[in-house]
DNA sequence: TGAACATATGAATAACTGTTCATATGTTAA
DNA sequence: TTAACATATGAACAGTTATTCATATGTTCA
């Protein structure tokens, strides 16, 4: 299925092409991920949609919020890359648009669930 | 009320105990955990002490900061249970505190690196 | 003891962020 | 066209945050 991908297991720096000097741009796009998953807002969003796609209005009232804070919530998620708007008629339909999405929530869902189960 | 809790097996929610009402504290311990992830000088902190434990002063050579600063974000790191201190005499070496931050980090790194090759 | 060193912390400040309100844009149907 | 609806967006405001500076705490050694 892939491996097609040359990071290789290893360091993490392997992944950063070097081993004692990180690429510094990487890291500020990594952090700038990472603040985008950082609100609960988006991130109540983003799980909403891991179960398919779901219009603007439906996410707000999902959410008990409003239509605007929600709408820009989702341009966030949306210039982020990470949801992908579907036009139908007057609504627009938001799902998720990046195979990673799924694997960052879940590994940070694994470390607060096993931080909640009183683990260490 | 409207139970439409056919979510297949493997489906996220599953981790939060829940079908179709999300554990909403959960999603707020998630957000903060990536909230603390989402700072550029942390990221750095973080990356670096993948290699191996460190201390204060070299930290912030390392990152060309200041001490002071350096020490603040060691305390959010630290109170967020991401990395743990030892004191050896005047010094104090920090280390990665939990078997988790390697997996965010590479989950986040491998979508950023995905995404700065083009791929989509 | 006291001096030198390593780290931690409180206060102040500037920059950033999420929500609300009002309004604009875009779509459909009459 | 006009009305109704769904979404997007600009401005303002309140709350948050990362850094700097000054200083405090803690450790070792003369």
């Amino acid at each position: 299925m892939d491996s097609k991908n040359t990071v290789k297991k290893g360091h993490i720096c392997d992944a950063l092409n070097t081993s004692d000097e990180p690429n510094i741009e990487v890291l500020y796009d990594l952090s700038e991920l990472f603040k985008v998953f950082g609100d609960s807002t988006r991130i109540r969003i983003l799980i909403a949609l891991t179960a398919g796609e779901m219009c603007v209005l439906h996410l707000a009232e999902h959410l008990e919020m409003g239509q605007s804070a929600v709408s820009h919530q989702l341009r966030i998620l949306r210039t982020s890359g990470l949801v992908r708007p579907r036009r139908e008629g007057k609504t627009v339909y938001y799902s998720l648009d990046d195979e990673h999405v799924k694997e960052i929530l879940e590994s940070g869902l694994e470390h607060v669930i096993h931080r909640a189960q009183g683990v260490k």
